[in-house]
DNA sequence: GCTACCTATGCAACAAGGTGCACTGCAACC
DNA sequence: GGTTGCAGTGCACCTTGTTGCATAGGTAGC
């Protein structure tokens, strides 16, 4: 499972609590791997077991206490350990092309108008992205390492909402078309 | 679920067993929603019970019995409700954009070794598909209808499969162009 | 003759992900 | 003064997906 690493990786750049954790998967490196607050309670526990990561509690006042995790020896090492693994390719799993493809067996303008509220989600997503790539990385060509790597990160994002947002038009085009 | 609309559509396509489906989800469809064979099975038979298709049991000699699905008219009205109702945008999952993220906590060679496996992945996939848009759908501007809607899906899957394979190719520039 | 694969279905167990809820106390808003 | 939202952690339950195994006769290759 990859959750486990990302939250690894997650907290060698900073470590961090729970909550924050759950914030960060909520935006940056969550649009690529999301998860809910529940599963990375779930993980984070199961890993301090495993001694990837080690706690440290913390008490407030006027708020509820918290943990604070940060990556030990043992995650490190796993991250060295899956790192070096191959993986899997990820497939696809898109739910709006299967109601494309069986368009016809219902409303196709209903589909056309889920298209069109897609491509807007795309896009708008494609717009935060370019800004954290113009604010961010104002300067790609002078990236190295660690920094790079986000950057190219951030590139596959924008690469992959860019072409959704242009499946999208395609699919909006061709259907506006077709009268059958 | 979307496992058991995809069903639903590719039956309503052409009837068949089991076994078959579960052929069909290893390629066509599956390419765009991949299911096991005993996701198939237990979603078929959750199906029958919801009477949203129908079985025939045929009994083969010399080889095991097996039974035909086909779709029932309450499978068609739950695709028709399915179909105009709206759906989550999917997110995100490349387990491979996380190993890059987090690259410098390993051997950086490595994972663009596992970049390079990728690339070839897709590109073999993107192969797949040009070969079915050629054979399949020589004339793009004359489609209509169910034909048109198979075809922007495979539309779709060829343009993720060549986005996947230019941001690898990004990537592998890059990282062999770093050396901090 | 042995191995391996194909057809065909399915159970059992497990891993992973998602939803709803509960508790607490402060700050901000209207 | 009441509602909403935030910070913070977690349980219980449910759905979805994966893996390993079982069964059994036919066919194809070495």
């Amino acid at each position: 499972m990859a959750l486990e690493h990302a939250i690894l990786v997650s907290l060698e750049e900073r470590p961090g609590s729970g909550y924050e954790l759950a914030g960060r998967f909520d935006k940056s490196i969550g649009y690529f791997w999301a998860a809910t607050h529940q599963q990375i309670y779930r993980t984070l526990k199961r890993m301090v077991e495993l001694d990837w990561v080690a706690v440290e509690h913390i008490a407030q006042q006027g708020r509820p206490d918290k943990k604070h995790y940060r990556i030990a020896a043992g995650g490190r090492a796993e991250l060295r350990r899956w790192l070096a693994e191959p993986s899997e390719p990820a497939h696809l799993r898109e739910e709006l092309a299967v109601k494309v493809r069986g368009a016809s067996l219902g409303d196709v303008a209903a589909v056309r108008a889920e298209v069109a509220r897609h491509r807007d989600h795309h896009a708008e997503r494609l717009d935060v992205y370019r800004v954290i790539e113009k604010n961010d990385f104002p300067d790609p060509g002078s990236l190295h390492g660690r920094g790079l790597h986000q950057y190219l990160v951030l590139r596959g994002g924008i690469r992959a909402e860019q072409g959704m947002v242009e499946w999208c038009e395609e699919v909006l085009e061709a259907l506006g078309r077709d009268r059958s």
